[in-house]
DNA sequence: CTGAAAGCGCTTACAG
DNA sequence: CTGAAAGCGCTTACAG
């Protein structure tokens, strides 16, 4: 292990010696260079240029009990929050904190103990948990244990606010359905995402609340898992002349699978059946047809998610969300009103030709 | 700060003064619980429950030079690596090692920069460099320098062994193209990634290699980035009657832009040109057309990425790889045999409706 | 099998 | 402006 060109990475020590000066010296120079006379700062300089020297960041963390290290922890699953993890890193940087991603395995109880570890080893300030993962009553239990250090939960502006109470995080579900109501749809199918998730469970409580509230039809809810196998199974399943004309999937893999469902069918999407996605993904944008969806704004989640932690670490108050965050529809080729006819989706089935 | 209910984690020498027993005994029973007498665990041990304590391990690391933490650096961008991560995690955590992910930012040099600033942080036992990030020569740079721990950078194993030379890591996209041309497509057009990655400069070299191999005919390489735009671009560019019945791209997004580029000209895939794509990803699974694509062992990778940088903390050999990792062509509705008239792409245009 | 002591590499009062 | 001393919470020889 210790091969011949392996250097031991050099010590406050060394270089406190090489400068001709105290470690106390060196430690205050690497703390603020303008508390030094200026010929010992230059000496100093010297010293540490000529020996590359890096303080062992662990060393300085056990004695200030601090590590300006800040944990986001999500599940590895299919949809990745980058973009809310590009937006995270870039705001903690500007504060001078690292972020370390922490991926947590298992169910929610395994996950809140890998997270209860990870805030009680010292390791991190703080503790963003994205919204995409969930941990649901563990969270709870976290939120009553004392674990020393401050553990946010990522949501989106709404979910915080609870302005739209029961809505919350999805109320975008209702825009899509008013606006496909306005185009003249009035049976719906909804493909529900995985209910471990609360974006998934949010989304189908809306689902069936605007339904309700609307006075529309609803052929059914199938419980998917955000793959675009589960678009495909939803399509399939239904019942030949269920007339359905609208399907409202929990996300854009589902919604490409509704497509090609559809198309197996023989039902041309949009005319004979609109569909909408959730996500914005690129793919959507570029898919044949290309997908009607919602954009929602990850930047913001991952920014205002680490405003707030920073904010508990520090002992401030809950920062305003710079910009409220805009989960806006976009409106692309899988929407159209619905056929005239409006039993296309019946039984006698293809109204278009391959 | 300190609020009411706000404990501060218990030591070793609370515990140590619970169980009526120095904090050796204790910091052993940590250690190995059989090192102790039965009568002295059993005091430890409800100590330490009644307590709920957990070790500072940052304490420990200072302590023992050892963080068992290894950090996997990373790009964020379009490609994120979950399932190599995943498989790199599940084996890192069988090993007793936690995983943590950095995103280094911004170009080849402030990458490399982040990097041995992690290396020498004393954080981490630990590096592996997917290979979807490129720190290029700096790689060079940070391996010449002694940065007192391992960094491995993750490659697929024909990258590793060397065999195919200068096709390493891109040999399937020969294969793409021995296929195609098999069907009796003879002019091709390359869609290539971004040439700041190793993998978008192997493919784009084997895909001129092989056509010259074999006899064929390139209207040309698009220089794409990956996206979705680059591939409807690339199809825009290219100018009538060009006679091309094949696109080899360099990723399924970009394939997928192909497909709509061809559209919007009126070329029908596969009936006029044949798309192929890279990666698996789950969209193209259900598009239509459905990508025919390469399947890569990104598991494989992550796992063999993670055996690899223990063997070198460890100082063990080198391990071979489990599994020779397979990236195998997978065949879908995108690719066919080209049409009969092989200038459907040409001047006349559309050769399907709609 | 157990304890007293040393020390990992830093920072921060406290003197001067 | 600078230095000597204490200490962050552990682990590990070294004695006993």
């Amino acid at each position: 292990m210790s091969e011949p060109g392996e250097k031991r990475p050099s010590t406050i020590h060394e270089v406190a010696r090489l400068a001709g000066v105290s470690h106390t010296t060196v430690s205050r120079y690497l703390q603020d260079k303008d508390s030094l006379k200026p010929q010992t700062r230059v000496k100093v300089e010297f010293a540490v240029k000529t020996l590359d020297y890096r303080p062992n960041l662990v060393a300085r963390s056990m004695r200030t009990r601090r590590t300006n290290r800040l944990a986001i922890v999500l599940a590895t699953g299919p949809h990745f929050p980058g973009r809310q993890l590009a937006a995270a890193s870039e705001t903690a940087h500007q504060a001078g904190y690292q972020i370390e991603i922490v991926s947590v395995e298992g169910g929610p109880k395994a996950r809140a103990a890998r997270i209860e570890d990870l805030a009680r080893s010292g390791q991190v300030d703080g503790i963003l948990a994205l919204s995409s993962i969930d941990i649901g009553a563990a969270s709870i239990d976290l939120k009553t244990k004392s674990l020393g250090i401050p553990i946010v939960r990522s949501e989106s502006y709404d979910e915080r606010l609870h302005v739209l109470g029961e809505l919350a995080g999805a109320a975008e579900i209702g825009e899509i359905i008013e606006h496909l109501s306005s185009l003249g749809h009035r049976r719906f199918l909804h493909v529900a995402g995985d209910q471990s998730f609360a974006s998934g469970r949010n989304r189908k409580r809306v689902y069936l609340e605007t339904i309700e509230r609307l006075g529309l039809e609803s052929v059914g809810v199938y419980d998917g898992d955000w793959t675009g196998q589960s678009g495909v199974d939803a399509i399939a399943s239904l019942p030949d002349g269920c007339g359905v004309t609208a399907v409202v999937a929990a996300c854009d893999l589902a919604a490409v699978g509704v497509i090609r469902g559809a198309r197996a069918r023989g039902w041309s999407v949009p005319g004979d059946l609109s569909v909408f996605g959730w996500d914005d993904d690129e793919y959507g944008r570029y898919a044949l047809p290309s997908l009607s969806t919602v954009a929602v704004d990850r930047e913001s989640q991952g920014r205002d998610g680490i405003h707030r932690l920073l904010a508990e670490i520090l002992g401030k108050p809950a920062p305003e969300p710079s910009v409220r965050s805009v989960n806006r529809l976009i409106h692309r080729e899988s929407t159209a009103p619905p056929p005239l006819s409006a039993d296309s989706t019946g039984a006698d089935g293809r109204s278009e030709v391959q």
